[in-house]
DNA sequence: GAGAAATATATGATGTGTCAACTAGTGGGT
DNA sequence: ACCCACTAGTTGACACATCATATATTTCTC
């Protein structure tokens, strides 16, 4: 408290470019997404979890876990999926207080249409823009500053 | 649409590595933040910008093009803080449809207190993880994809 | 096997962000 | 002087996130 070590200008002007470079690519790729398939990042992650299982189904804690989200932030994000036709709950035998998620029809159909065009933007926006080394730094500046976030937990 | 360049592993690991950082990061810097001091990250920003004034006040535009937010955010936003005592509105005389938002006393306080933990926070998690290489690393991604984005509005 | 503790998930209240529509005031051209 | 286009900012509806709490079911433990 009494020793604060501030943010040196260099550091500064990293953090706010870091930190601007965020907002502004969030906000592009979410216009992006609703815009050409009417999804939201969100949803897009929800989907992309269930297209990655064999049967297109999961349970809920299991989602919760992979996208790392709050159960109830996913509970209320899994009722306007529902809503929109996205996906369905069913049942669970095993165990009576859980219920499975599934992809419909209609959530595969979304996904499997707004994929390619995501990752084109992604592609454009990031990965274009950058050295093969800028993009081993940033899975190393990721990776040393989750363990710390890990380890500080 | 036809040719999606798909990403690569490694750029995928780089991507998600890079989201999971931001994810875990604002959450933690807003747990704390919100704890010492009651305020968000949002909440934050907007009290930067105005102690950075040196009458402590601002006409709603310029906030808005300085923190780079949506008009519409800024004001519903300002109302909240104007509710718990951290700003004030004023008539502006210029322009009778403007406003100037200033920082109240209680306001200055909270940011005043609120600034060294968030900070440290910020250095322990981030800056302290990192090697003076990594930050340059970090200020350039940060300002070419920034370029791109703006290349490209 | 009857509670008690733990687990899976849902709900309600509240704060926040976005979009579209709105109000009120300004200022230029005629 | 008057009209109209523009600008500053607000509002309302809705999607979204978080927190605390509730509900149902399972699983210990005795």
């Amino acid at each position: 408290m009494t020793d604060t070590r501030w943010l040196t200008d260099h550091e500064q002007r990293a953090w706010r470019a870091y930190l601007d470079m965020h907002a502004r690519l969030t906000v592009r790729m979410h216009r992006q997404l609703q815009a050409d398939s009417g999804l939201s990042l969100s949803d897009f992650d929800v989907l992309v979890q269930l297209t990655d299982r064999p049967d297109g189904r999961a349970r809920v804690g299991e989602l919760a876990e992979t996208l790392q989200w709050e159960k109830s932030r996913l509970s209320h994000h899994l009722g306007r999926m529902q809503r929109r036709g996205l996906v369905e709950r069913q049942e669970c035998s095993e165990d009576a207080r859980g219920a499975f998620i599934v992809l419909t029809e209609h959530g595969r159909g979304t996904i499997e249409q707004a994929a390619p065009q995501h990752v084109n933007t992604v592609r454009d926006l990031v990965f274009d823009q950058l050295t093969p080394e800028q993009v081993d730094a940033m899975l190393e500046i990721g990776e040393q500053v989750l363990a710390r976030i890990d380890a500080t937990s």
